[in-house]
DNA sequence: CGTCGAAGCGGACCACCGGTCCGTATCGTA
DNA sequence: TACGATACGGACCGGTGGTCCGCTTCGACG
C-alpha cells in the first residue's frame, strides 16, 4: 500500500561505487574468477556486507552490471531505427540483431564470461536470454520457408556464446571484423539469403 | 631411459574404484557441483589424497571420466562403418557426427555439464574439442559450396552445448527424438540439403 | 619366506571463498 | 537536538579444492 521507501543517500552512492569498482576489476583481470567479492568491496571502499545487501549475491552483482551495459542495445532493438529497431523487415533485422549481440560480447567479454560461466546457474535460465530468444524466434517465424524457429533461434544464439567468442578472439586471434562477417555469412546461410554456390540469391 | 615403472596393483584398483564411484555420483546428482571430491573419495572407500594423486585435480578426474565414455563414439567415428565412419561421404557423415554428439550429450548430461561448466577452463581449450572441430571443419571443406568451414564447425558444435541440451531436455521437456530431428534439420539447412521452401532438394 | 626400500595411502590440515550477523555509525525527520 | 530507522563493515562461519607427511602395503630380491 505505502509507496516504496526511497533508499538512503549513502546507500545509492555505495551502490554506484561498487558497480564502478567491479566493472573496472572485471575489465582488468583475465578470468572473472580471480575477482573475489572481497576484492570488489575493498576497491569500492566499502565492507563486504554492503556488497551483499545491495546485490544479494555474486550473480546478482554481475547480472546488474551486465544488464546495465546491455541497456543501450536493448533500447536500440526495442525502439531504435532499422535495421535493429522494430521497423526493419525480419530478413534484415535478424542479422543485425545477431551482429549486435556478437559485438556486445566482444566488447564485454569479461562480463559475459562472468555471467555465462557463473557456475551453478545455467545461462539459459535468465530473463534476458529468454527475451533474446523469444524475439529472435518470432522474427524467424515471420520469414517464409523457415521451420523450427525455436531451435534455430537457440542455435544462432549459441554461435555467439561468450566463451566461444572469447576463444576465437583471444586464442585464435580472429579479428573483430572477420568474426562479424563469419557470423553474418552463417546467418545468411540459414536465412537462405546466402550468396554461396554462386547461383540465385541475386535479382 | 628406463621404461615407465608400472603402477602398483592397489593403485590401479583404487583408480578404477574412484572412477566407478564418481560416475555413479555424478549420474545421481542434479548439479555436478554438489558432488564434492570428499564425497567421491568416501564413496570409493579411499582417502582424498589418493584421489588427487591419481587425477591431479577435479577437472582431471572429470575429463578422464568423460573421455572414457567418449571412447566408443570416437572409435565409431575413426574406424567404424558409415555413416559415422570415414567411408561415409561428408554430406552424410556431418549430420551423423552431430547426431552422435547430441546423443552423447543427452546420455551423459551430468558429465558433459560438469566438464563444460568446469569453472576456469574454457571448454574450447581441450584436446577433444579440437579433435571434433578439426574433423568437422575438414569434412565441411569437402562439401562444395560451403564457405568459412572453420566458423561453421564451431557454430554447429555450439548447437550441441551441454547446457543448452540440458536446458531443452529438462526444462523445456523437448523429447529426445524431436531434438535430434531439429538438429538434423538445422544441419541440413546449413549443408544445403534442406527440404524447406518445398522446392528443389529432391531429384 | 623374510627383509627392506619405495610406492601408495589417508585424513588431518590449510588457504580461501561466498555469504551471514550484529554491534555501531549515519541518515533524515520532527 | 533527539531518536528511530536504515545502512555499514569486518569478524565470523561452513564448506571446498587441494596439500602434506607419518604410516601401511606392495613386491622384488636374496
Amino acid at each position: 500500500m505505502v509507496a516504496e521507501r526511497r533508499p538512503r543517500k549513502d546507500a545509492t552512492r555505495n551502490r554506484a561505487a561498487v558497480l564502478t569498482a567491479a566493472d573496472a576489476l572485471f575489465a582488468q583481470c583475465q578470468s572473472p574468477e580471480d575477482v573475489t567479492m572481497a576484492d570488489i568491496a575493498a576497491a569500492a571502499g566499502v565492507g563486504k556486507g554492503t556488497l551483499f545487501r545491495a546485490f544479494g549475491d555474486r550473480t546478482g552483482l554481475i547480472r546488474t552490471l551486465y544488464e546495465a551495459r546491455l541497456e543501450p542495445i536493448r533500447n536500440a532493438v526495442e525502439e531504435g531505427p532499422p535495421p535493429l529497431g522494430p521497423a526493419a523487415p525480419p530478413i534484415q533485422r535478424v542479422p543485425a540483431l545477431l551482429d549486435a549481440v556478437l559485438c556486445f560480447k566482444l566488447d564485454n567479454r569479461h562480463l559475459a564470461l562472468a555471467l555465462e560461466g557463473a557456475g551453478s546457474d545455467s545461462p539459459y535460465r535468465t530473463e534476458h536470454y529468454e527475451r533474446w530468444h523469444t524475439l529472435l524466434r518470432d522474427l524467424l517465424n515471420l520469414i517464409p520457408g523457415l521451420i523450427e524457429s525455436d531451435f534455430t533461434a537457440h542455435a544462432l544464439l549459441a554461435a555467439t556464446r561468450a566463451d566461444l567468442v572469447e576463444y576465437l578472439a583471444d586464442e585464435k586471434r580472429v579479428p573483430r571484423e572477420e568474426m562479424r562477417e563469419q557470423l553474418a555469412n552463417f546467418t545468411a546461410t540459414i536465412l537462405g539469403t546466402s550468396a554461396r554456390r554462386g547461383v540465385a540469391a541475386e535479382d
